[in-house]
DNA sequence: GCATGATCATGC
DNA sequence: GCATGATCATGC
């Protein structure tokens, strides 16, 4: 028989009674062993147990499959979530907050406000533990048990933003699309791939194409963003909001086109002018810096740019509008590399090239050079993020890449020339700078790229 | 003119 | 000291 909970804050308090406890610390010794058995026969799918096992030995719930709300009575949402260590700050987000799976076929009758996400996610009571490495499921222990009304516990900006997101992620649906769902599409409320392998598809209602299983969910950064500010107090006071002055709300795009507008067809010194701002020295990071001061800041950062997982990239177009120039990811570690898999990219390691351009939302800042002159002309800001059909040719270029470096065929790694979306190249301080290879020979840093011409096509055809 | 290799500058 | 973003330099 079901413990029964009549209300939110007896939900709050039973959780609470796990703050640096484990499972084995609350498990009657009797079927501790019967416990054991089980974990082992799981293995992939451990997690989806631990939720189970917290649900039965902290809440006395029988575990079920239903959609509604795990404690129906009292509203509310259990969600169980992993912390890793941080060396500076403490605990950060290991992964994305997963909430339910998107039924592709019931949500495109759904409006937001009566959308079955908010109904079943309306209370959460977020259990924080501590995620380690091969760390028996019974031996996590709870650090924070949150409890999060969305639409009370989150600011007014970000709730809109997530409802844009969901609205986004539906009108997407309904054009058949579902199969080019990508959790870049979206800022804090992410359509994230939820299967345990690549075969597994289910059907969508206006199209024939078969999509992959995918979840709501927020998106690591997001979740990440919460645990420093909420949990640990982290409060990063070189942190601006772009919403800091507004008094209306607005999605993350709109307010960054706004306040881009009025520099928009001004060259680089107007720019400076209109800014009260100087900057002399013409180094690489010349336009980004100014890029910065449109933006309101210096070295610190933009609360929504960091929260959302924006990267801004300087493109400079030359005066004939070409783009001579591709855009560089992080340096990757050779043995890191070899380690991965193409499908198994989540949050455990968010340098990995497919998780990145997953995830990743781009914002790109266009300047354009002109004849016979140095002035450079802010042309355009756009928002972008690597299109799903694009996918299949970006997993080719990594695999050749991984089969290179696992072979030791260090000068034939994926040229510009072998592939139209990606290739790779050296990114280190100079040939110098090298790390060690699975050979145990040194080779100079190298990143993934994507190429101009691909980059070219985006901006030429993408009209946002 | 472009692909590829190489390096600079900044900020943490 | 190093990661990252951005661009430079060379040779075909």
């Amino acid at each position: 028989m079901d413990r029964i909970y009549t209300n939110k804050d007896e939900v709050l308090k039973q959780g609470q009674t796990m703050i640096d406890k484990s499972l084995r610390q609350i498990i009657p010794s009797a079927e501790l062993n019967t416990v054991e058995e089980l974990i082992r026969g799981y293995e992939q799918r451990r997690k989806g147990l631990f939720g189970r096992l917290i649900e039965w030995y902290v809440f006395g719930k029988k575990p079920d499959n239903s959609s509604q709300a795990d404690f129906n009575i009292a509203g509310v949402e259990l969600k169980t979530t992993p912390l890793k260590r941080h060396p500076q700050k403490k605990y950060s987000a290991k992964e994305r907050l997963v909430f339910s799976m998107i039924d592709y076929n019931d949500v495109v009758n759904e409006t937001w406000e009566q959308s079955s996400f908010l109904k079943k996610n309306k209370h959460l009571l977020l259990m924080f533990y501590l995620w380690i490495k091969n760390k028996n499921i019974l031996d996590y222990e709870f650090k924070y048990i949150y409890p999060l009304n969305l639409l009370d516990g989150i600011s007014d900006e970000d709730i809109y933003q997530i409802q844009k997101d969901w609205e986004f992620i539906v009108a997407k649906i309904k054009r058949g699309e579902a199969h080019l769902l990508s959790e870049g599409d979206t800022y804090y409320l992410g359509a994230c791939t939820k299967a345990a392998n690549n075969t597994i598809v289910r059907d969508q209602p206006m199209s024939n194409e078969p999509a992959k299983p995918r979840a709501f969910s927020f998106k690591q950064q997001y979740i990440n963003y919460f645990i420093q500010n909420k949990l640990l107090g982290n409060a990063d006071a070189n942190t601006n909001s772009i919403f800091k002055t507004l008094r209306r709300v607005e999605t993350i795009e709109d307010r960054i086109k706004e306040i881009f507008s009025p520099y928009i067809k001004k060259n680089d010194r107007q720019i400076l002018f209109m800014l009260g701002s100087n900057l002399q020295r013409k180094s690489k990071s010349y336009k980004r810096l100014i890029v910065n001061r449109i933006l309101g800041i210096n070295s610190n950062k933009i609360q929504e740019i960091e929260k959302a997982n924006v990267t801004i990239k300087v493109i400079t177009l030359e005066a004939t509008g070409n783009l001579k120039e591709s855009i560089s990811f992080p340096a990757f570690d050779y043995f890191d590399l070899v380690s991965q898999t193409w499908s198994a990219s989540r949050g455990d390691s968010m340098a990995d090239f497919h998780y990145q351009l997953e995830t990743k939302k781009f914002l790109f800042v266009v300047f354009q050079k002109q004849k016979g002159s140095d002035k450079i002309i802010l042309k355009r800001t756009l928002f972008w993020n690597f299109p799903m059909k694009d996918l299949d040719e970006a997993e080719r270029v990594w695999q050749k890449t991984v089969d290179c470096i696992n072979e030791g065929r260090y000068s034939e790694l994926p040229k510009m020339k072998d592939s139209s979306v990606a290739h790779v190249r050296p990114h280190g301080k100079n040939a110098k700078d090298t790390i060690e290879t699975p050979q145990g020979t040194q080779e100079m840093k190298r990143c993934f790229w994507l190429n101009a011409k691909y980059i070219q096509n985006v901006i030429d055809n993408q009209n946002n």
